[in-house]
DNA sequence: TCCTGCATTTTGATGAGTCAAAGTGCGTAG
DNA sequence: CTACGCACTTTGACTCATCAAAATGCAGGA
């Protein structure tokens, strides 16, 4: 494979360029961190998993960007991407959720099927293409799915938010976030109207039941498994 | 690097899908093919300069190649593509010619500097990209640069086109395609107003001087040396 | 004909990324 | 306190694409 034409690390005077797969390694770990929201270290079986490979491969490729500098690890009990590795993961997102809001408001596909797409072109957009489409889309700040853009420069502020189960009941509120890639669940969602932006109230919730009811801009009434309903995000109307 | 989600060999069922490189290769085959417009074999020094790589690497890639069935390899004469590898780097040469027009078009990129970023772009787009892209831009036929762009399905018809050197003279001609990708030259051409659509005349031809002089657009005059005027080609008004 | 020059081919090595399978270590159940 | 199981690590091998450098073969000049 031929020298890749893409970010350069800046904040590492000289390093190599990162290939398209210490990206993705780097953005899985950072989604990884993410989830499990403690600033604990993700362990070699989960980074395995999430990247598809056999856990060894992700041993020896986690040691080999522990030698860039880009995450520490620890032996036998995981890695964590430092504040280097980290910078790169969110350039990484940036061009991952800048594509696929492209993908959606400027091509036209369908919010289900742009994430596979978007892990394409992540890798291959350069600095100057990605400016030229966040200024098209008017610099937006998040993705079809909700999820939300790094800013190309600058932290990102992370409002937490409530899913279908722990957020207020018979109350109107707004679909904001809907976190999950999988192609089935999303044509689901889209099936039910539950896109990001909808408008529903949680009417009720049944602990044993492990399942949430709920009312769509008035109309329609659903019901969803905890599983489903903790994939949807709400903020207040 | 990873698996690749792109264009499957419809053609040879079950074929292994062609790596970046491997579109590369046959690219720049379908490329010089041309260029020595016989159906003769390019050498393999031709095509190492071409891929900027050595020798050797162009030999054994090639044999690869051959091995696929994509490519028919004459040891020490040189390589030509089959109908197969023909059809799969016009695949790659269609998507590359309208991802060009895409980004001058829709991301209002320049001219001079599209072609290189077509290149890494032109092996992370799906079919399903492509035809958003096709229909967007209303199924072009040419890229910025007047080349053609390889039809989804059907040959190409190749309108012979007389450059600045075997034109007719004194005759208002359109500029309809100019072949270098380099920037710098594209800048050039950019100055002088020369880009595909100008209208201009050729005044004369100094066969030992290897110049000619050109009217634009019945303003400027220009003098062309023969290495830049065998760069521009025109058509009737 | 013989020889030389040069393009081409071969050979051996390298780096990236991966897998299979064997080895290791640590928490916990007994 | 010991041992088991499971997660993790190591090892050896493989593929792809590449280079450096040595070997080869052909075309043309003497």
């Amino acid at each position: 494979m031929r020298a890749e034409a893409r970010t350069p690390l800046d904040f590492l005077p000289d390093a190599p360029m990162a290939t398209s797969t210490v990206e993705d390694y780097l953005k899985q770990l950072y989604l990884e961190q993410q989830q499990a929201h403690a600033a604990s270290l993700v362990p070699m079986g989960k980074l395995a998993a999430a990247m598809g490979v056999v856990p060894g491969t992700a041993t020896s490729m986690v040691k080999a960007l522990a030698d860039s500098g880009l995450v520490t690890y620890e032996p036998r009990s995981g890695a964590k991407l430092t504040k280097g590795g980290e910078q790169l993961a969110l350039h990484v997102l940036r061009r991952h959720r800048l594509v696929e809001l492209f993908l959606v408001k400027i091509l036209g596909l369908d919010w289900s099927e742009v994430h596979a797409e978007a892990d394409e072109l992540e890798h291959a957009i350069s600095e100057k293409v990605l400016d030229r489409i966040d200024a098209l889309l008017e610099h937006p700040s998040v993705d079809p799915h909700g999820d939300p853009i790094p800013p190309a420069k600058g932290k990102m502020v992370g409002t937490r938010q409530h899913s279908l189960l722990d957020c207020v009941l018979h109350t109107p509120l707004r679909v904001a976030r809907v976190i999950d890639q999988e192609p089935a669940f999303l044509q689901f969602v889209n099936r039910c109207g539950l896109t990001p932006g909808t408008v529903l109230t949680v009417k009720s919730r049944e602990e044993q039941a492990a399942a949430v009811s709920i009312t769509i801009a008035g109309k329609a009434t659903l019901a969803l498994g905890s599983a489903a309903a903790g994939k949807i995000f709400v903020e207040p109307v």
